[in-house]
RNA sequence: GCCGCUUUAGCUCAGCUGGUUAGAGCAUCAGUUUUGUAAACUGAGGGUCGUCGGUUCGAAUCCGACAAGCGGCUCCA
């Protein structure tokens, strides 16, 4: 039922791609269309244009589509010969390029027309061009695209719209769209104070101000004081490495162009480190280890840098200096189970506690793209079996078919969490990796006496603190819970009366001692722009000093209008309302609405 | 890196087709006010209009290069 749906839904895109290609070649002579898929939420097509389209003239095509549309009824069908099909897309190179392919593979060349468009197409329209509705789909921007994705192909330019089957639901897409706008990190980060970027530091160099190293510390935090109960140990290492590091790891073969390479004054060559596990493997290295000490789980959250593509980056999401919460666990076949899902544990608690919903994938090698990774098919398969085994226990089937997906070196469970209004980013990842402990000669002594090869878990909770907090920062939009809130308190002077400005002091002093962020302002302003201030700043709790509480010693705590919380108007002596929330703090309840 | 778009004060933005000392709101600072739960009043300071070059009698405005940002593509250990 669902899928009949979608099929419909899905031919309505595909159908909306035909129409565009149609408007698009009637308002600009010359221009030829190539692929016009539907996707998500809607539909796109590439075209080669005779001149650069923009975001403005996007009206106009849309209008012209809806008068296209009017003449259209049905999609007709016909099978053609090579030969007809070759006449008929004469003057489209592009269509001439996968008509020759399918005829090379034997595939019936298909051709769909509607009103006087014709189209080399595989199928999947609508039947009946009158079941778009035309208020139903909007265009809503264009870019470049590589013929056959490929960087070394044509340019084209692909416009995109979305559509769906009634005007209301397109309207409530455009909404969301506009939430996502609101919650833009980019845009949050700014007004909240969390992070800037500076021309002179450089492109993809987030700075993080006060406020934001406080977000970055207590995720930091929660994250650690999980591993450390699984018996991690904390290391740490140095940013730069020699090459011959990477050469070991397989890394030089493969990113050496995005690497930021250093060269000694005395011509030793060096790399700013674009990962850990090299640098953990020789911890472990360092002398023989015996098979009672396995597993060994290394933690640290470090700064890697990668020199990214300048059109790749983008706010916290893609940086070129970004912070890992990393670790790496060695141990043998038989414990990597076990090991994995203690880690799964921690990214399921860890993520619960913001309510994020996770999806898994299960990431594994091309088999028909070998000479992207390192090591052996066989390999291969017997590690994707592992995780396999340790996906269906904890999912069964409920997980995506990543294949292609893995890292180089080895297959990964990645997991996708799902945010507040339901887009889907890519966060932690375990990686099971059987070649670089081979690079790098990583074994320990068995009960036998013989050195035996070791495995590694590659484990990032967070995967990149910078990434997380885009990500954070969006489901959340801002709102962050108490334990998070770089300020958590302020601490609002009814005047600017001497006795009252010392009582407000004091409080702080108070709550500064019990672990909690608090600020006083004690600005000439009204109490009311004070009080909005603080709720801009999404301060979680405000609390007003006058004469009233100096006399009593009791507050009336306002809290910020997200946050659940059952006593909240009423008044607390100042020791009980600031232990109250030392205690939020402290064992990181989590009161915020989504 | 590629295609397209954008860049005016700390922030958000005006500035029509090139024409005297470039504007507003917020923020900042100063003075007045001393305030009871989302914006007190008055005034002041702040910009070589992203940078460099060109066209022109004259450039924020037109052209080019570069830089940064945005939307995608490609990439992502």
């Amino acid at each position: 039922m669902a899928n009949e749906q979608n099929d419909q839904l899905s031919a309505i895109r595909h159908s909306l791609a035909h129409l565009m290609a149609a408007a698009v070649i009637e308002l600009y002579p010359g221009a030829k269309n190539t692929i016009g898929p539907a996707i998500e939420n809607g539909f796109y097509t590439d075209f080669e244009m005779p001149e650069p389209i923009s975001e403005e003239d996007l009206p106009k095509i849309e209008q012209k589509m809806r008068d296209i549309l009017k003449t259209w009824s049905k999609f007709e069908r016909r099978e053609a010969t090579v030969e007809e099909g070759r006449e008929v897309f004469a003057w489209n190179p592009y269509k001439l390029e996968m008509l020759e392919e399918l005829a090379k593979n034997g595939e019936a060349i298909t051709i769909y027309t509607s009103g006087e468009f014709v189209d080399l197409c595989r199928g999947g329209h609508v039947d009946d061009a009158h079941s778009i509705n035309p208020k139903s789909f909007k265009l809503t921007k264009v870019s470049g695209a590589y013929w056959r994705a490929d960087q070394t192909k044509q340019q084209l330019q692909r416009i995109y719209g979305v559509a769906f089957e009634t005007p209301d639901k397109l309207k409530e897409y455009l909404a969301m769209m506009e939430e996502a706008k609101v919650r833009d990190h980019r845009k949050l980060g700014q007004e909240l104070d969390l992070f800037v970027f500076s021309d002179l530091i450089g492109p993809g160099l987030p700075l993080y101000t006060p406020r934001g190293t406080v977000l970055r510390r207590q995720l930091d935090n929660f994250v650690q004081e999980m591993r450390d109960e699984y018996d991690y140990q904390e290391v740490n290492i140095p940013h730069i490495t020699k090459k011959d590091a990477y050469i070991a790891s397989g890394h030089w073969k493969k990113f050496a162009d995005e690497l930021f390479r250093i060269t000694t004054r005395e011509g030793h060559e060096f790399a700013m480190k674009p990962m850990n596990c090299p640098h953990h493997t020789q911890i472990y290295a360092a002398r023989s280890r015996s098979y009672k000490e396995l597993p060994i789980r290394y933690r640290e959250t470090t700064t890697c840098y990668r020199d990214e593509q300048s059109g790749e980056l983008s706010g916290l999401s893609r940086v070129r200096a970004f912070t890992q919460d990393d670790a790496h666990v060695f141990c043998r076949i038989s414990q990597v189970e076990e090991e994995a899902l203690k880690i799964w544990d921690i990214i399921d608690r860890f993520y619960g506690a913001f309510g994020f919903e996770l999806k898994v994938r299960f990431s594994t090698h091309d088999p028909a793209n070998m000479e992207s990774y390192s090591g052996g098919a066989d390999k291969w398969e017997s590690a994707e079996g592992q995780l396999l085994n340790i996906i269906k226990q904890k999912v069964g089937d409920s997980y995506i078919d990543g294949v292609g997906e893995a890292a180089f070196y080895g297959p990964k469970i990645d997991f996708m969490a799902k945010d507040a209004i339901g887009r889907e980013h890519q966060v932690a990842t375990i990686q099971l990796d059987f070649n670089q402990p081979e690079g790098f000669d990583l074994t320990c002594v068995n009960e036998t006496g013989d050195r035996e090869r070791i495995l590694m878990i590659h484990a990032a909770v967070m995967g990149s603190i910078d990434r997380f907090l885009s990500v954070y920062i969006e489901h959340s939009a801002g709102k962050f819970p108490i334990w998070l809130a770089p300020e958590q308190v302020r601490i609002i002077t009814l005047n600017q009366d001497e006795a009252i400005v010392k009582f407000a002091s004091d409080v702080a002093a108070q709550a500064k001692k019990l672990g909690l962020r608090a600020t006083v302002d004690d600005d000439n302003e009204s109490v009311g722009k004070k009080i909005r201030n603080a709720e801009i700043m999404k301060v979680p709790y405000t609390v007003v000093i006058g004469q009233k509480e100096v006399e009593s010693g009791e507050l009336t705590p306002r809290v910020r209008k997200d946050i659940e919380v059952s006593a909240e108007h009423e008044p607390h002596t100042i020791d009980e309302f600031l232990k109250t929330v030392a205690h939020e703090t402290k064992s990181r309840i989590n009161k915020t609405s989504l």
